[in-house]
DNA sequence: TAACTTACTGTAAACGTTTACAGTAGGAAG
DNA sequence: CTTCCTACTGTAAACGTTTACAGTAAGTTA
């Protein structure tokens, strides 16, 4: 023991203990290969000293943070935990770490997130966004590391993207419409962001395609969570002339189920409900929620991996995968 | 503009282009006093320059990441969810960032966890833990971050501890056998885990203090989720002999509330349920869960305040908190 | 033997900040 | 006028790694 009480161990104390230069001790720890004689030397100067490497020097000098930052609008919403649940399904197989970002729900708040990734506290950004900005676009191009993108969020094409395949909303009504009629209510989220948008042009093409108009089967809430989808259904004149709702993700839908359990109609043979994200929540809801799986925890083990490929090996094409969504169907319809 | 092309800005350019030196620069980023007449020559040059501190190079030199790690031993879990989320709405208005630990399952997982924060990747630690180990223990004694502990995980005394105080079953059981009378089943999670041992403590005293020998009122599920708390209810002989359950947390109560929807055993009038956590997914699923409060979502501010006072000084006394759990009532009991 | 190759080694210079220290200018006090 | 103080400034030395480079010893070839 050469070093002083309560400071922690430098590779310098490593190598004066093991009677070798600092250059064998970080080769060594970099799994370089070092002289057979002086190895066992290094490892029990190690643990003598009981010395970790120190990241920030390491991060400085190799200008690697061995981080991956997550975007995650709203940790509340189920979909983004199976998708931070993916990620770290990969992430903790490697070295690296996992930092989750603060939310960004606002356009605002993304710009903020995306500046501060020049700080270059992280390797690589998984991004994930509920809205879409021109600004949002151009900071996002000038990221100097990079990125994945899960989901619609306009971005440029030097990027690997993760979608879900439209045709959810039309898988979700060619079930409804086959098995209880056209008598379907859409529960939306807001419009005004990318899902929002997208699940309401899906549904009423679908609509279209079987010549009904739809928007006025379209009921809005303000968030897409449990509170406003209870109010916006609370809003809705008739509900009992509808035999089905399609809601636009499976909090949405356990509003439903709340409202119609709290009006004693029948789920599903009043009204059958179907949600979109199946997430972990689907299986937990009385009945069952049938959902449009998204696979989120595939999505984010994607992702992570997509990342990971890029930091190996910068040259990697830059991949566009569009995964087909697929009804998973319980006992809610 | 000084600098080449793609390489980022440093302080030392941006001192160039200001003509001050860099300490002034980095005086200023830190908040500390100019002089008038450099300020907007530094500000326009670090516009210019678009510069951006490294957090690396800031880390190594101030021994400061500016990051807090938190380790969620199950993402899958609700609680850990709200608890994240509490932790994030504090840290989000510092400039501290969250890592999220690798899952600390098991007692292996915690070890490495512990020992990987000597790494210096973090500055504090918000602990959790559903195991309890002497190894644990003595790993986490000799850490070299201030941490702040959620739970009852056993550690040494000179850390900020937030527990729940004892009780919450005894309030359910109060609740129920007033309202219903004393068949109470309680579902329990694994007994191997702290807090699966607790709160079979809690209701075998419960149970004891109104002469009643609790031990033949206990299920245990193999896992604090769904699916084990099915399995662990198919295999309670008659069932409806029972007139009300209390769940060791809010999954085991979905269980229950799918397992009695399936049976069409009406809840809360044939048998009434009773969960522990009161997450979100209590007023997500029907009935509405009634669930013992455990203030999750506080409890990760308070832990993110309490290590945030820490690092602005580390004289802080410890605090051991105790909140107090709160019964919810909602329709399931 | 010399010349070349192989496989490793150690020295020292970075990486981008923060900060101790010494210095300076200007004003106040005597 | 000198002395002292205040308020700021710049220089240079860290922080703990990784890595380019030059060096060396041993083995191979001719």
């Amino acid at each position: 023991m050469t070093r002083s009480n309560k400071t922690r161990a430098t590779m310098h104390d490593v190598a004066r203990e093991a009677n070798v230069s600092i250059a064998s001790v970080s080769r060594f720890i970099n799994g370089q290969t070092v002289r057979e004689e002086i190895e066992p030397r290094i490892t029990k100067a190690i643990s003598a000293l009981n010395f970790k490497p120190n990241s920030a020097g390491r991060a400085l000098r190799a200008s690697k943070t061995q981080q991956i930052c997550l975007s995650v609008p709203d940790i509340s919403n189920p979909v983004y935990q199976t998708i931070t649940k993916g990620v770290q399904n990969i992430l903790n197989k490697t070295d690296y770490r996992l930092m989750l970002a603060p939310r960004n729900l606002s356009v605002e708040e993304n710009l903020a997130l995306i500046d501060s990734l020049d700080s270059n506290y992280a390797d690589g950004f998984i991004f994930l966004s509920l809205v879409d900005d021109p600004r949002i676009r151009k900071a996002f191009m000038k990221l100097s590391i990079p990125a994945v993108v899960i989901g619609n969020v306009e971005v440029h094409e030097e990027v690997d993207t993760i979608k879900v395949a439209s045709g959810a909303v039309e898988l979700a009504l060619a079930y409804l419409v086959n098995k209880y009629g056209g008598d379907v209510l859409f529960l939306n989220g807001p419009s005004s962001t990318i899902p929002g948008r997208n699940r309401k042009k899906g549904f009423l093409e679908a609509m279209q395609s079987r010549g009904i108009d739809g928007t006025k089967h379209v009921v809005e809430a303000e968030s897409f969570n449990v509170e406003a989808g209870l109010s916006a259904l609370g809003k809705v004149k008739n509900i009992s002339t509808y035999r089905s709702i399609i809601c636009a993700n499976d909090l949405l839908a356990a509003a439903a189920l709340r409202f119609l359990s709290t009006l004693k109609i029948d789920v599903p043979n009043k009204i059958a409900v179907i949600g979109i994200d199946n997430t972990d929540l689907a299986s937990v809801l009385s009945p069952a929620l049938t959902s449009i799986d998204y696979k989120s925890e595939f999505r984010g083990e994607l992702a992570a991996k997509f990342i990971l490929d890029r930091l190996n090996d910068p040259t990697t094409a830059y991949r566009k995968i569009s995964i087909a969504p697929e009804l998973v169907e319980r006992e809610s319809a």
